[in-house]
DNA sequence: CACCAGGCAAGTA
DNA sequence: TACTTGCATGGT
């Protein structure tokens, strides 16, 4: 099986499989880059906790964040863990975003994907995965985002070589897909899914996993 | 009780 | 560059 062929493949079993997920569905755009932050190494149903919170608290919006002191700000997302840190990283990002684009999300979906992306990981906190995250699901920009779930689920299928950087899975996935906004966000959501529910980290409970008939095909690295 | 969850940065060699 | 460690809550 070519190569190339072999991502679309994983995303045609998964979709199959799983259907439409519509992730971040994104009621705000801004509610979207605060829980990227949120989740970083934590469980989302955390995060809801948090984020509700900040609604309840008339926090969750770029003038409001910036105003509250952090230890009020740590406070209101305690549930997310890491409280006191995400609080310092939300405030640093917020500062970032009202300094270059004055709070708008539309200013900031009007500049190029590559400075962006790289604008993005010199702020405090922001590191590539939570940079992709809020480019694709909040900026509407082709940056694939890669995570825990991805690099275990093609290193289980022998996909990939054991010691492989974030940077090395993303630009697999950048370099044989189209750069399709709605494609990224899918296959990111899918790629999630099949690894909460088959892919543990311990115990590999693959029964079930759409992906089972990709044990014997095709074990070549994509690399 | 131990282990895990949609990372990141700072320190060390 | 390649490890190691701190950061913290809530669910299983």
């Amino acid at each position: 099986m070519p190569q190339q062929d072999v991502l679309l493949t994983i995303y045609g079993l998964m979709d199959a499989h799983f259907g439409d997920l519509k992730w971040w569905p994104a009621k705000d755009p801004f509610e979207v880059m605060v829980g990227a932050i949120l989740t970083q190494n934590t469980a989302w149903t955390n995060v809801e906790k948090a984020i509700h919170r900040l609604q309840e608290r008339d926090l969750l919006s770029p003038e409001a964040m910036d105003l509250v002191s952090v230890e009020v700000l740590a406070e209101a997302i305690r549930p997310s863990g890491y409280y006191r840190l995400k609080a310092l990283r939300l405030q640093a990002f917020n500062r970032f975003f009202q300094t270059e684009y004055s709070g708008s999300v539309a200013a900031m979906r009007a500049a190029p994907l590559t400075p962006l992306r790289e604008r993005l990981l010199q702020v405090r906190g922001i590191g590539p995965e939570t940079a992709d995250s809020i480019l694709l699901y909040a900026c509407g920009k082709p940056s694939f985002v890669s995570d825990a779930y991805t690099q275990r689920i093609l290193r289980r299928h022998d996909l990939i070589p054991e010691k492989s950087d974030y940077r090395l899975i993303r630009d697999l996935f950048m370099r044989h897909l189209p750069p399709d906004v709605p494609l990224f966000r899918q296959y990111h959501a899918l790629l999630v899914l099949t690894g909460k529910t088959f892919c543990r980290r311990t115990v590999p409970l693959c029964a079930g996993c759409p992906l089972g008939s990709l044990k014997e095909e095709s074990r070549e690295d994509v690399t």
